[in-house]
DNA sequence: CGATGTCTTGAAGCAGTTCAACCAGGGTGG
DNA sequence: CCACCCTGGTTGAACTGCTTCAAGACATCG
């Protein structure tokens, strides 16, 4: 899957590209050296201040982007203006709906993000030539799947204890994309957003995190630096097998 | 999408394939000829009877499978015993997970139901060959994804009359394959399951179909057999703008 | 026609919500 | 530089929607 990977650190590889995709496996890995070049002449990089958002629910969707740095979330509202965060994104996600040009959800920065914005119709015309980038979106959006639906177990299921603790195991798996887990981070969302994800309401979910912090399970400073103290023990209050 | 289709009454597409593509949109649709009938040779038709399972949680999937007729659920299980479906599938669906040989849930039929079953390494050797499959798989997950992310709202903000509503409103709108929707139906899922599509338990999914029921939203018959007076009043109940 | 599984109904309990007060940090302007 | 406020988070107390536990009704089937 990566074998053109080398190509990374080939001359002719755009600028833009060779600092993102050196670092990040994301789709426009699948690409040639050619392919590359291509796009990065309509792709630009830019940043999005948290709360900003890279386009709201029901609009028309002109173009797809790759995080670079910070989490996405992506949330479907209802008309009396309940909210439920369906997907977290984090680098070097890919953020987009092929064949479809109209969004159903909102996609907000929860941190200040930098994305590689790719215009739709380019991006749709390379996929119909390189089956190889179409297999990587095809991959995306199956594991993007899978974790939704591990998330509607997540909702349906559990308690607002575990829901937290699923939360926290979430983050420290996927907020570093270097490293596969991570026992110390800066949370990206808000108590309300945290709500938002979990289906619960913010005191729901401040007290249970002061629970998890009285048991020792995890450290807080300053409301949003995390420490958690054993991962494994993590994951067993939060419901998952590991 | 359909450019092929014309092919379906060619006398040269297997017998088996006929009877279900002439009526179905399914992926096998994006096949020529030849490649159905390389296909047919590996097909077979099964009957499976409710509750039977297609395959089970964390075991290896040596196929896919194409619904013919009836329900499947997706099922997610907590090691003690909590359940969560995570999906319906209704004719005619694909079930399976491309690039992947082991599930993460299971798949057991919810009515009586007939399906073409596909060796996975028959369809996944196609699918390199043919970018349209290819693309109609895509897309498959694409729309799952769509679904999934719909019923975390569901499942994370609605209360239960919104959801035992929604969950009549999707019945409806998917238990015929050759009609958008429907105002009389039988239930494909027992109490517990619909509770454990909703995450509620059987006694709350039973008070709130009485209460609709009381309401003169809906008819029920022999507990299962149900009639929507007014499916945009039932829209409305749910939460769901159509 | 009893037996069995599925569904409904009732009453009590509780997890999570709601409402309200308070606290901490950080910026602003007098 | 301090008083002020504003935002985001915590904590407490009362409330409520859903669950739990228990009993009864209904349909299906040998």
């Amino acid at each position: 899957m990566d074998a053109l990977r080398k190509d990374i650190h080939n001359s002719d590889v755009p600028l833009v590209c060779r600092s993102c995709e050196a670092r990040h496996g994301g789709v426009c890995g699948a690409l040639t050296t050619e392919q590359l070049s291509e796009l990065s002449r309509f792709t630009s990089r830019k940043t999005i201040n948290t709360g900003a958002e890279l386009h709201g629910q029901g609009e028309p969707v002109r173009s797809y982007a790759n995080i670079l740095r910070g989490v996405v979330k992506l949330t479907k509202m209802m008309p009396d203006g309940r909210q439920q965060i369906v997907g977290l994104q984090f680098a070097p996600d890919f953020i987009g709906r092929p064949f479809s040009s109209e969004s159903a959800l909102s996609a907000e920065a929860a941190t200040d993000t930098e994305v590689c914005a790719l215009p739709k119709a380019a991006l749709d015309r390379m996929a119909n030539n390189s089956p190889d980038l179409e297999r990587r979106l095809h991959n995306q959006a199956l594991i993007e799947l899978d974790e939704a639906r591990d998330w509607m177990l997540t909702l349906g299921r559990k308690t607002a204890r575990e829901k937290v603790a699923s939360f926290l195991y979430l983050i420290a798996t996927h907020i570093d994309p270097d490293k596969a887990e991570v026992l110390q981070f800066e949370l990206p969302l808000t108590r309300q957003d945290i709500g938002d994800f979990l289906g619960l309401t913010i005191e729901t979910v401040s007290r249970q995190m002061t629970k998890l912090r009285q048991e020792k399970i995890i450290h807080v400073e300053n409301n949003r630096n995390v420490t958690v103290h054993n991962l494994a023990t993590l994951a067993e209050v939060a419901g998952v097998d590991r």
